[in-house]
DNA sequence: GTAGGGTTAG
C-alpha cells in the first residue's frame, strides 16, 4: 500500500505530469522486459523515483540492447547519483553513454563534466573536457569553477584566457567563479572592466563575488564602491559587504551597515551575524555580542556561527559566557575546541586551558596546528616548561603536526619566561625556518622581563631587520643607548627614525559604557568629562601612594618616549579609562579596556593596585594578551 | 548542465 501511495506522489508530481507521463512498472515486480520501449519506459521510470538500484539493472539491459535514453533521462539518473554519492554507478553512466560510438550532446557532456567536478574527480573532469568535440560556456564555467574551488588559481584564469581565445563568451557564472580565483589586483581589475563593458556588473552574484575579493585583497574602498553602486542587492550581497568590512578590522563601518541592512529589510541571516560577531570580537563590544546572542539562538545548529559566538566571548575576556555557549554546543569541531583551549589560555587559565585539551582528545577529536598553539601558549603563561617543551618535541609524533614559526615563538615565550633565554636564542639559530621580526619581538620581551640588555638590544637590531618601520622597537633601542650612555648609538637611532618618517603610533584605549564605546588618547582632552576624569584620577593616583604605588619611570626597556616617561605616564590612556571605567559602572561589573598597543609597567602596577584596594575587576586586552587583573593580582603573572 | 557571503592563530 505504502509504495502505491509513493507511486501516485510521484505520478501527480507536476513535473513528472508534464513532462513525460509515462506507465510505471510496479516495484517488486520487474523480471525482463517484453520489448525496447518498454525497457526505456521502465529505466526513466526508475530515474525519476530516484530508484537508483534498479535503474542501473535496467540501465545494464538498456546496454545488451543497444539502447539509449534522451539526455533529460540521463541528467536525472546523475542527480540521483551525486544525492547518493554513488561515484562508480555515475561512472557506469557515462561509459554507457558513450559506448559504441554514440555522440552525446555538448549539454549531456557538461552534465558529466558537473558529475566529476562534485565527485572531486578532476583529473577525469579534465579527461573529458579534453575529449569534447565541442565546449560551450557551460563547460568552459564548470572547468574553471572546478579550478577555482580547488584553489588551483592559475589554472582557472588561465582557462579563462583559452576560452576567450577561442571566442566563447563568459556569462555572469563564469565571472562570479573565475573572481575567486584573483589573487592580484591588476587581474582583478581587468577582470572588472570585463565585467562592466559586458553588462553584468549588475548581476547580484557578480557583484557580490567583486565586493568579496576586493576586500579579500585589502582594497575596501574598491569593495565599497561596488556595494554602493545603488542597482540590485539581496542578502548576500550586503553579508559579503559586513563580512569584508569585519574581516578587514572595520568593525565599525561593518556595524553600521548591519543596521542598514535591517532598516532595508534583509533580514540578517547565520553569514550576517557571524560577520557582525567578529566586529564585535574585533572592537571588544561585549554587550552588543550579548544582544547579538540573542539572534544566535534561532540558529542554533550552526557551527560556525556558534565558533564565531564563543570567540566573541572568549575575546570580550568573558570566560562565563564562553563556557556557557561551549558547553551546550549542539556539535563542536576543531575549532571550536582550539578557539576555547586559546580562549582560556589567553584569559589566564591555562590549566583549564590544558584539562579541556585532554578533553578534546578523549573525545576523538583532532587536533590541528592552531590547537597545538593554544597548548603551547597556556604552558608558557602556566610556567610549565617540562610539558610544554615535550608538547612542542612531541607533535609531531603525537599529532603529526610539524612545528611551525608561531610554534617556535611559543616555545620561546616559555623559555624567555621561565629566564632561560640562552636556551630561547639557541632554538632560534635551530629553528627550520627563518625567524621573523614576531620571533624576536618575543625575545625581546623576555629581555625586559629578566632585564638583559645586551640580548635586547640584540633581538631590537633583528626585529629592525625584518620590519624597519616598527617605532617602538627604536624607542626601546635608543632608550636603551641613553641609559647606558651610548649617546652616539642615541643620536644614530633617532636619526633613523626621522629620516624613515617613523612615529610612533599613540596609545589609545576604548571602554564600552552604556553601549556606547569611549577613546581615550594620549594627551587628547576631548572627552567631555575630561576635567573629572582627571581630578579622580589625581585623587586615586594619591590613594594608591599611600599603599606603596611608586610610579614606574624606569623606561629603559620600555618604549616609551620622552614625554611619556614621568608626568605624563600619569595620563596614559588605559589610566583614563580605567578611571572613567570606575566612574561610569558598578563597582560589581568588571572594567573591561581595550587597547592599540601594550600595555606599559606602570599600568600594569596601577591596574592591580586599584584591584587590590577597590575590589573591582579590570581586564585589559593589549594586541597581543590579556590582563584579568583582581585582588592586586594579573592574570599574565607579570610577564607579557 | 555552469556562480556569490560566515568561525580558531598570525
Amino acid at each position: 500500500m505504502k509504495a502505491i501511495s509513493k507511486l501516485k506522489s510521484i505520478k501527480s508530481s507536476p513535473t513528472l505530469s508534464l513532462s513525460r507521463p509515462h506507465s510505471l512498472a510496479p516495484i517488486g515486480s520487474w523480471n525482463l522486459p517484453a520489448s525496447s520501449s518498454s525497457l526505456l519506459d521502465d529505466f526513466t521510470n526508475f530515474c525519476y523515483r530516484r530508484d537508483l538500484p534498479r535503474a542501473m539493472k535496467a540501465m545494464d539491459a538498456m546496454q545488451r540492447n543497444g539502447i539509449w535514453a534522451d539526455s533529460i533521462t540521463y541528467s536525472e539518473l546523475i542527480k540521483c547519483c551525486l544525492a547518493r554519492g554513488a561515484v562508480e554507478e555515475g561512472k557506469l553512466v557515462h561509459n554507457h553513454v558513450f559506448a559504441h560510438g554514440n555522440e552525446p550532446k555538448t549539454f549531456l557532456i557538461n552534465i558529466f563534466l558537473s558529475m566529476y567536478v562534485k565527485f572531486n574527480l578532476l583529473d577525469e573532469a579534465q579527461a573529458l573536457f579534453d575529449q569534447m568535440p565541442e565546449r560551450n560556456v557551460v563547460s568552459w564555467t564548470t572547468m574553471i569553477s572546478a579550478y577555482t574551488n580547488a584553489k588551483l588559481n592559475d589554472k582557472a584564469l588561465e582557462f579563462l584566457i583559452m576560452m576567450l581565445r577561442q571566442g566563447v563568451v563568459p556569462n555572469m557564472f563564469t565571472f562570479s567563479s573565475v573572481l575567486r580565483a584573483c589573487d592580484g589586483l591588476s587581474n582583478l581589475r581587468q577582470l572588472h572592466s570585463r565585467i562592466i563593458k559586458a553588462g553584468l556588473e549588475y548581476d547580484v552574484f557578480v557583484r557580490s563575488a567583486l565586493i568579496d575579493i576586493y576586500s579579500k585583497l585589502g582594497e575596501l574602498q574598491a569593495a565599497l564602491g561596488v556595494f554602493n553602486e545603488v542597482v540590485s542587492g539581496d542578502s548576500v550581497v550586503w553579508n559579503s559587504i559586513i563580512g569584508g568590512l569585519a574581516q578587514n578590522s572595520d568593525g565599525d563601518e561593518a556595524l553600521n551597515l548591519y543596521k542598514s541592512m535591517k532598516i532595508s529589510g534583509f533580514p540578517p541571516d547565520q553569514s550576517t551575524l557571524t560577520s557582525v560577531l567578529r566586529a564585535c570580537t574585533g572592537l571588544a563590544l561585549l554587550e552588543l555580542g550579548r544582544q547579538v546572542h540573542v539572534h544566535v539562538l534561532k540558529f542554533d545548529r550552526d557551527l560556525i556561527l556558534n565558533n564565531a559566538l564563543l570567540d566573541m566571548y572568549c575575546k570580550c575576556g568573558s570566560m562565563d559566557d564562553a563556557n556557557f555557549v561551549f558547553t551546550r554546543m549542539l556539535e563542536k569541531d576543531v575549532i571550536s575546541w582550539s578557539t576555547m583551549i586559546a580562549g582560556l589560555a589567553q584569559n589566564g587559565f591555562s590549566r583549564e586551558a590544558l584539562k579541556l585539551f585532554q578533553s578534546m582528545k578523549d573525545s576523538g577529536a583532532k587536533p590541528n596546528h592552531i590547537t597545538i598553539l593554544g597548548v603551547l601558549f597556556a604552558c608558557s603563561h602556566a610556567g610549565l616548561v617540562e610539558d610544554g617543551w615535550y608538547y612542542f618535541q612531541s607533535m609531531k609524533k603525537l599529532f603529526g603536526i610539524n612545528p611551525g614559526r608561531e610554534h617556535y615563538g611559543c616555545i620561546i615565550d616559555l623559555l624567555g619566561r621561565a629566564g632561560k633565554l640562552d636556551q630561547a636564542i639557541k632554538l632560534i639559530h635551530q629553528m627550520e625556518c627563518e625567524p621573523d621580526a614576531v620571533t624576536w619581538r618575543t625575545l625581546l620581551g623576555a629581555c625586559r622581563v629578566h632585564r638583559n640588555v645586551d640580548l635586547a638590544i640584540h633581538a631590537a637590531k633583528q626585529i629592525l631587520k625584518l620590519d624597519p618601520e616598527d617605532a617602538g622597537t627604536y624607542i626601546l633601542l635608543s632608550n636603551i643607548y641613553a641609559n647606558s650612555q651610548r649617546w652616539d648609538d642615541v643620536t644614530e637611532v633617532r636619526r633613523t627614525m626621522k629620516a624613515r618618517g617613523i612615529r610612533k603610533e599613540p596609545g589609545c584605549s576604548w571602554i564600552e559604557v552604556s553601549k556606547k564605546i569611549h577613546a581615550f588618547i594620549l594627551g587628547d582632552n576631548s572627552h567631555p568629562q575630561t576635567d573629572e576624569i582627571n581630578k579622580q584620577l589625581n585623587q586615586l593616583i594619591h590613594r594608591l601612594m599611600g599603599v606603596g604605588y611608586v610610579p614606574d619611570t624606569n623606561f629603559v626597556l620600555q618604549d616609551l618616549e620622552g614625554e611619556q616617561r614621568e608626568d605624563s605616564l600619569r595620563y596614559h590612556s588605559e589610566k583614563l579609562a580605567i578611571v572613567f571605567g570606575m566612574m561610569s559602572l558598578s563597582r560589581e561589573k568588571t572594567i573591561r579596556i581595550k587597547k592599540n598597543i601594550r600595555i606599559c609597567g606602570d599600568c600594569h602596577i596601577f591596574a592591580k593596585l586599584i584591584t587590590k584596594i577597590e575590589q573591582r575587576t579590570i581586564v585589559i586586552r593589549d594586541p597581543i594578551r590579556y590582563h584579568h587583573f583582581l585582588d592586586g593580582v594579573c592574570s599574565c603573572g607579570d610577564y607579557w
